[in-house]
Order: C-alpha cells, then structure tokens, then sequence
DNA sequence: GTCTATATTCCGATAGAC
DNA sequence: GTCTATCGGAATATAGAC
C-alpha cells in the first residue's frame, strides 16, 4: 500500500546499489546524495553518518535471513533442507554482496555492526550445526561427532569468503549471480568426502543442480 | 656485514610492524614517520607513496615465499612435504598478517600488486594440486582427478581468509601466533575425509603435533 | 524536509633550505 | 638524506535559510 519510498528508504537502497557497484569503501555520502539528486544536507538529516546506513542496512539483511530461512519440516530430506539453506544464504548474499566483498574492513570501523554480526552469526553456526547433525543422523553423511564444530566453522569461512576469495582471483570481471552460485559447488564439494555411499547419487543431483544454476557465465 | 638499516629499510620494517599492529588501512605515512621520528618529507624522499610501501613489502614476501619452499625429495613422505608446505605458508602469513587481514581492500587499492599477487598465486595453486596429486599416487588420499582442481582452490581459500575470519569471529581479541596455527587444523580436517584408512593415523600424529603449536591460546 | 554554504580535519604530496 | 613549511583535495558534518 506504500507505493511511495520516503527519502529515507531510497537513500537506503541507493546506498545498496552503489556499494554493490562499486564497492562500498569506495562510495561517500556525498556520492550517495549526487546519485539521488538530493543534497548531503538533507542525507545528513535522515542518517547520522555512513555508519548508520550500512548498520541500517545490515539489520534489513538480517531480519531477511530470519524471516527466509523457516526451519526444515521434521519429515523433510535432510538434503533438500540444506539445499534450501543453501539457496537463502546464496541469495542474500548476492543482493548484499558488497557486504561480504570487504567483510574485516567494514566490521573494523564500526562496533556496534561487530557486535550485530557476532550475534547474527552464532545463530549461523547453530543452524550449520543442526544441519549438518540432521545428515549424520539420516545417514547421508559420516563424521565423527567432535569434529562437526570445526567442519561447521569451516563451511562458514568459505561461504564468508567465497566473494571475497572471487575478487582476489579475478579482481577485474564484476561479480554476477553465476558466480556467486559456484560458491554453492564448492560447499557440496566439501560434503562429497563425508557422504555416504547411499547418498553420493543423490549429492550428485545436487551438484548438477546447481552447475546450471552457475553456468550463465564462466568465472571459476 | 650490514648491521646498519638504511632509513629506507627502516621504513618497510616499521611499516610491517606497524600494519601488522593496527591494521593497514588505519596506518597513513605521517604515521610511520611520527613513528619513527622522521620527516614526512624524508619518508616521500624513499617512496613515491604508501603503495609503494606495500608493494615492496609484498616483494619482499614473495621471495621469502619461493626461497623457503624446497621443491621435495622425490623419496620423501608426502605427508612430509604436506606438513612442510603447511609451516613455511603459515608463518609467513603470520610474519605478515596484515595483508591477510585485508586482503580484498589491498589488491582493490593497486592494480599492480593485483597482478603480482595473482602471478604469485598461480604457482601456489599449482604448487598444492602437485602435493594432491603426490599425496594420492602415494595413497594417502583418495579422490576423483576431476576433483584435484576444485579442492585446490577450498583449500586455498580456506588458508587465505583464516586470518580474516578469526578477525571477524573475535575482533577484539588481537591475531596471535597461536591463533594463526589453528588454521593448519582446519585445513587437515579437510583433508581428513580424503584420507584412506591406512593413512588416518598418520594425519591424527600430524594434527596432535599442530594442536601442539595452536594450544599456546585459546581462540576458535 | 530540503537546500546552500561552510567549517573542520586529515591525508597525500611537493618545494626548497640545510 | 633530511627537515620545515605548506598546498591542494576530499570527506565529514553542521548551521541556518527556505
């Protein structure tokens, strides 16, 4: 019912687009305020600083990841719920990928968005947790019980990392959704080892999933 | 022979501790000047700018990269050589942590370190699908050719970022040598569900002997 | 709510004396 | 090689009129 976006909100998704562009270390206030044709006054007057857009923006990024990731029915798959785990966190991420392009050096320059990151991100490894316990537990995967913090920790760095590992290799070709997808191969190449021989069909499928999913353009 | 530093070694050495300390991004040359008690002036009489700097501290690294890593023995263990690999990278990247801890917003900065870090890492990626391929002719691993390359690349994404996710799992608590040891943990769990059943209890000998160098602190 | 104008601060970099 | 002095530039942030 609120066609109208007040200046608030499109300065906020200004901001998004801009740093998605073009990286948001890179991007001012007064860069934000030109491209809305608005004055840095008046973005002054609905945000204290740059601090509190990206802060603004994170918290929009993660009630998203609430909201989306619905917790798996007890008699779903075991794989379709980390697929669709899957697809959440990848989709987010892509809408808000300048976020995860320079992850230490935002969180450096603010506490306040370390403390909201810490927070969001221990309710992360719970969820990488009970899913990963979920697999074991539906015999899809094979691993001892006190190494499934690490493996969780480690899953989460790549997925952190994925955009961020991109840039390093191929800092000039723009990041695009395809790419982003292959993140998601890399996660299954990760399970592959641990699966059982049961369910090493079925992780295939998902890999060939999504290779589609990745291949609009060639990036790895 | 040379006991003196000259002023312009003086700065890379200060810069190194420096960045390592605070962060490379918060560090401008007044800094490292004041830091020294010298001249701005005099800084910019040695180098045409902070780039610079940091470029010649990659150098710097780089060599000490090729110089320390030996090419095996064709008759040594390759577990050996895995674990040799393992010391040599990781402590550099602790001798020079800060460009770990920033990597993406570095290379963003200078389109000439870009392309010497990606020459630097094409021998890496090359140098740890040779120790896959060693590993697996020696049976210690199992997995798919096809696989080699993919897994290459987790692995070194997993070893690039280490630092910048324990940063942004604990900001506050400051990197230490110890810290940085854990991630050679994490890369052998990795390597764990490859490894055939003759080979496992060598890799537990090898994670008990790191777990050893990483127990000095607390930090996962 | 929005604008114009401006104050402040800080960094990068250079000129010129010693 | 080193210093002092300084300028230009850019970004943050605010004051005050409309």
């Amino acid at each position: 019912m609120e066609k109208k976006l007040r200046t608030k909100d499109k300065i906020l998704q200004a901001s998004i687009a801009l740093f998605n562009e073009v990286g948001e270390r890179q991007v001012t206030t007064n860069h934000i305020a030109a491209h809305l044709g608005i004055s840095p006054g008046n973005l002054y007057y609905h945000f204290r600083n740059k601090e509190d857009i990206v802060r603004q923006i994170f918290k929009e990024y993660a009630k998203l990841l609430e909201t989306r990731i619905k917790p798996p029915a007890a008699e779903a798959e075991a794989l379709d719920a980390l697929a669709e785990y899957l697809d959440v966190v990848f989709e987010l991420m892509w809408r808000f990928h300048f976020f995860y392009a320079n992850l230490p050096d935002i969180l450096a320059r603010d506490r306040a968005l370390q403390q909201d990151y810490a927070r969001v991100q221990q309710g992360v490894l719970e969820r990488v947790v009970s899913v990963l316990k979920a697999l074991k537990a539906k015999a899809v995967i094979e691993i001892a019980d006190e190494d499934i913090a690490d493996f969780a920790h480690s899953i989460k760095l790549l997925v952190t990392f994925w955009i961020s590992y991109l840039k390093t290799q191929a800092p000039d070709s723009p990041i695009n959704q395809a790419s982003v997808y292959q993140g998601v191969l890399k996660v299954l190449l990760l399970f592959k080892p641990y699966a059982t021989a049961q369910a090493r069909p079925r992780i295939t499928k998902l890999q060939q999933h999504y290779a589609q999913l990745a291949m609009t353009e060639q990036t790895s």
